[in-house]
DNA sequence: CTAGTGCACTGGTCGGACCAGTAGGCTCTG
DNA sequence: CAGAGCCTACTGGTCCGACCAGTGCACTAG
């Protein structure tokens, strides 16, 4: 174990360390979101690398999610707010490339969800709570202009305000990465099942069950029993998404229920 | 609401066109892990654009860890089997720019590796509980080893027998998402707390601590009872990192404890 | 004072050039 | 004939210079 340890030098390429500049800068807050990097050319004077090179960086630092460019702007990119676009590119690749499951999808927002709302009865202030009172009640509201007769638009209604609840219980949980996570996975799985979303036979009685479930939730929230919330929570979701998994994955889903 | 509805054209480039081409290849499974991308030079007269269009194109594709290029490869690029690399390169950039604080990352483990072993409790096969028993036994092995006086490299041996249980715990949950994000969530919540760790006035006792509470953690997984096993996981995560949360933060993280 | 027009700049793309590397065929040697 | 070494034809990384279509701003003409 004597001697010293070399480390392995690997070749760093030049536009790797102008990435690794730019977002030092950005991650220490030198550069704040709306503000602007200099234009290419001054960018490769400071670096004393070719303009290539500097788009090379720009190119990796936007597929980042860190900055974004626009032709002609005589300011030179600009540096973005936070988005989880990035994360969300990664995980539908993930999705489609590793072949995660729906059944996996699904859990996964079991989980999260169900830890939210374990969360938010707990934290949750009293204008949340009536957020989200209102969403239930709008998700009633879709629900009866469909059945007199609209027929169309109902359920994109319903669909929205399912996730302003989903929505207004995981910001009262107070913890961004759930929030963040909840909105991507929501997200994908809602993309997977967007051709079957609407051959569903009896698409009333989902919705209905649903406002069911979300009024049980509510009440549970209001009462304090963050534990009984949860597991409500995770058999709504169950109730509803269930029917799109292959039967013989059910079962996994069906552990986090009890 | 009459007439066609045009979508706003939005100037794509010409390397977005090449990243758009080549990964929908790669998702299609025409390239798959391991294949050879052609060279550049190829690539500039397949899709008729310069080579700079092409270079920015493969930034890009490699900055979302689907290709690799090494210098002087004969071959070209090389697609490479999914890796959360990218994944977990947006989640350290969401904790440190979107000021993600150690309580809401720990919430977050806490959330997730419980929901592993719940699942876990129900799925493991012997061989996996094996597996788990053998990194429990390599944590006291490595906390006796330092007892004894050898001191250093003990935290290490316990670490990695840590992150070998915690690895065999979520692959016999079978949620391949649950195991990328908790492994991600985990280094960086390492890299947090990395300097305060050697810092620890008792880690001994800490240790110790904790091999009781995974003690606990198979016993009730090995009894069936998931809910149990969870909640006792959730505590020892608890236990083992709420001295670095500041107090104003640990009620939330409480809140998992009920 | 306003409306219109240039102009100076931006990013996007192209083509060509050079370099340091690699791999595999080649030759030369034993 | 087998093996060790060189050689060449490639590779990706970087640089340079050029052109284009846009944008914003200052300036000018009305």
């Amino acid at each position: 174990m004597g001697g010293p340890r070399f480390e392995p030098v690997r070749a760093v390429r030049a536009y790797e360390r102008v990435v690794e500049q730019v977002e030092e800068a950005i991650e220490s807050g030198a550069l704040t979101p709306g503000g602007r990097l200099p234009s290419e050319r001054e960018l490769m004077v400071q670096f004393s690398v070719s303009r290539s090179t500097v788009r090379e960086a720009l190119r990796v630092l936007q597929a980042r999610g860190l900055v974004r460019s626009r032709p002609g702007d005589p300011n030179g990119a600009e540096v973005l707010p936070f988005t989880p676009a990035a994360l969300h590119k990664s995980m539908t690749t993930l999705a489609r490339v590793e072949e995660l499951s729906l059944a996996e999808l699904v859990q996964f927002r079991m989980v999260l969800d169900s830890a939210a709302i374990l969360l938010a009865a707990r934290l949750r202030t009293e204008e949340q709570l009536a957020e989200m009172d209102a969403a239930v009640a709008a998700m009633r509201e879709a629900l009866e202009a469909g059945e007199t007769g609209a027929g169309e638009g109902d359920a994109d209604a319903f669909g929205t305000a399912d996730l302003a609840f989903h929505d207004a219980v995981v910001r009262a949980s107070g913890n961004k990465l759930i929030e963040i996570c909840t909105d991507v996975v929501r997200s994908i799985v809602l993309k997977l099942i967007a051709g079957r979303i609407a051959d569903e036979p009896d698409r009333e009685a989902l919705m209905r069950r649903s406002i069911g479930n979300h009024e049980e939730v509510m009440a549970a929230m209001r009462a304090g029993d963050g534990p009984l919330a949860a597991r409500l929570s995770r058999k709504a979701m169950y109730d509803y998404y269930a029917g799109y998994v292959p039967e013989r994955e059910r079962g996994a889903l069906r552990a986090l229920l009890e």
